[in-house]
DNA sequence: ATAATTCATACTGTATAAATAGGAAAATAG
DNA sequence: CTATTTTCCTATTTATACAGTATGAATTAT
């Protein structure tokens, strides 16, 4: 039941991009410095949430990336159904077809539907401007740990 | 985010010895062949389930397994955390020494501890007997999927 | 005694996570 | 117009944990 590194990421690059990304484009090399995350790996991340158009991208010299939309319009949720894939606890809640046959009279089908369900309105209460917001009022600074 | 088959298989074995252990000891082999899941593995299983006292063992012939409180008296909760070790988002979460220093100005940490929260809550407000009544009165049949 | 069972622990294969690596394509600055 | 900075693409490697096997000892009923 653990959250990846790819989803973790995605959420502190994105933080990192809302909170320097209102006057210039943000480059992976400083995200990846301030963040101490691979570069390289972070571009993986990063070219899922352009792909999916969370992200605009600005190639060359002083390029970078930007928020396409403003950060109460992120939820966490939508950041980590991009980079973990789904957030269902099983298997065959996902869309795919790992749905098994006897799902209909399966006895704990409803417990994981449920637990699913908690899941997803919690990720999905909480914006990016939620933490900015809590954490610069806090303490100002913006330092990861995970 | 995915529970594991520990967690899963476990939380079925409960339930089937719920089911089957009224008035004798339910043996592995027996639970195995309902549930199609590997003698061996679930061994390994039962075995945490034992040492932490949520079932009783019988060894020999005519041996088995019985609850060893109601079925009410297990949340799915406490299934889970046995088997799946902790059901904590993310590894600063957990009790061990995983916990970074910067733990204290971490933005996203709130974000995480209120997740952990409401999986809990979630998991912890279900228990055996739930299910239970929920399959029987339902179909009356007891056949899993995950 | 024998058969049925739990108990203990070591081993293995496989999939997934996590990260590295190398270079092509695009745009800017000088 | 070329050197630099950046994104973009995709293949490869490494590490770790999951899931399951395997072997056999200990215990008890019949």
């Amino acid at each position: 039941m653990k959250i990846s590194t790819k989803g973790r990421y995605a959420l502190r690059l994105m933080l990192d991009i809302a909170i320097h990304g209102t006057d210039e484009n943000v480059s992976i090399r400083d995200v990846a410095e301030r963040q101490d995350i691979s570069t390289k790996y972070l571009e993986q991340i990063v070219s899922m949430l352009v792909r999916i158009g969370y992200l605009r991208s600005v190639r060359g010299a002083q390029g970078g990336y930007r928020l396409a939309k403003k950060p109460s319009e992120y939820t966490v949720g939508d950041i980590l159904r991009v980079t973990e894939g789904s957030l269902a606890p099983v298997a065959c809640l996902d869309d795919t077809e790992n749905q098994c046959e006897r799902v209909k009279e399966c006895p704990t089908i409803k417990l994981w539907e449920g637990l699913y369900r908690v899941v997803n309105e919690y990720v999905d209460s909480i914006t990016l401007e939620d933490i900015v917001n809590d954490t610069i009022t806090e303490n100002g600074s913006f330092d990861f740990c995970i």
